[in-house]
DNA sequence: ATACATGCAAACATTTTGCTTTGGC
DNA sequence: GCCAAAGCAAAATGTTTGCATGTAT
């Protein structure tokens, strides 16, 4: 088994015309940043796309962020990772790293469960090389309070 | 099944005791950012360290993010989620949403696995009255060029 | 006494917003 | 022509470092 993902190319077109019929105008930047991300390997940053030979044009930093905030709004592209701009930190002594998280209010529960991939993680110990592996997982949606 | 987590009282004084086995001072700071750790429910931004009532002590940003680096040098806290400041992002296209990741050098890699948390899913769902759950899975270690 | 820890101030990186101008539809 | 998008500038947020002073050991 190969861990890599496998690419398989992304048509332009096609998420041009998703992004027009989610409301979007066909813009230089848009191509661009649409571009990048479908020859890209894994996620970007902002910085990343910009500086991405597949970019093309210059941008300014500002026309980025909020082209891909819309793009993200939309649904096209996703943000990974916790949506918080601080880091979080816990006590190690808690074995818990598995988390249920409020895309709105970015409240963090601890799950209380039985963690389901400690098979998983030493097979790709194996295969990819890294050591020292440990892993989290998140559960991302919207709390009750946030439903209202 | 409950999936919050139940928290057994934690005792400040064997993680004091592992802070001075790891060459720390007990200084006031150490103590107030251990009660605070010890108490939390859920991961803590330094922001949330400084403003929650344990801390008890006033004390400089600076010195909360230096000392939390302490810790986590010496593997006493963990730091979760992506550690790069910058959000990333991707295509949401493509479904992949497995991660492996290199703590030193930050690179980010997209894993082709079957994803082994679809159930666990459906369960939190039901269980958490959260909407719109998806999740990531993240795998942090050491790639092989940064072992050297 | 010494080295580690703190406070304060400043630099830095990134995100976010306001406002004016440009350009897609 | 209208409204979304871009450019430019500046504010906001959070992290990180330098240096002088304080304090645990």
């Amino acid at each position: 088994m190969n861990l890599k993902m496998s690419k398989h190319p992304i048509a332009i077109e096609d998420l041009l015309k998703q992004c027009s019929e989610a409301g979007l105008r066909r813009t230089a930047a848009l191509e661009a940043c649409l571009r990048v991300f479908a020859t890209a390997d894994q996620p970007l940053t902002l910085q990343q796309i910009a500086a991405n030979a597949e970019f093309g044009v210059s941008c300014d930093p500002a026309t980025i962020y909020r082209l891909v905030s819309r793009l993200e709004e939309r649904r096209i592209v996703r943000r990974i990772g916790f949506h918080s701009r601080a880091a979080h930190y816990c006590l190690r002594e808690s074995s818990h790293q598995d988390y249920l998280i409020c895309r709105d209010c970015g409240s963090v529960e601890v799950l209380d469960i039985a963690c389901p991939v400690e098979h998983l993680e030493k097979q790709i110990a194996e295969e990819s090389g890294f050591s020292d592996l440990e892993h989290e997982l998140e559960f991302f949606g919207r709390c009750g309070a946030c439903q209202k």
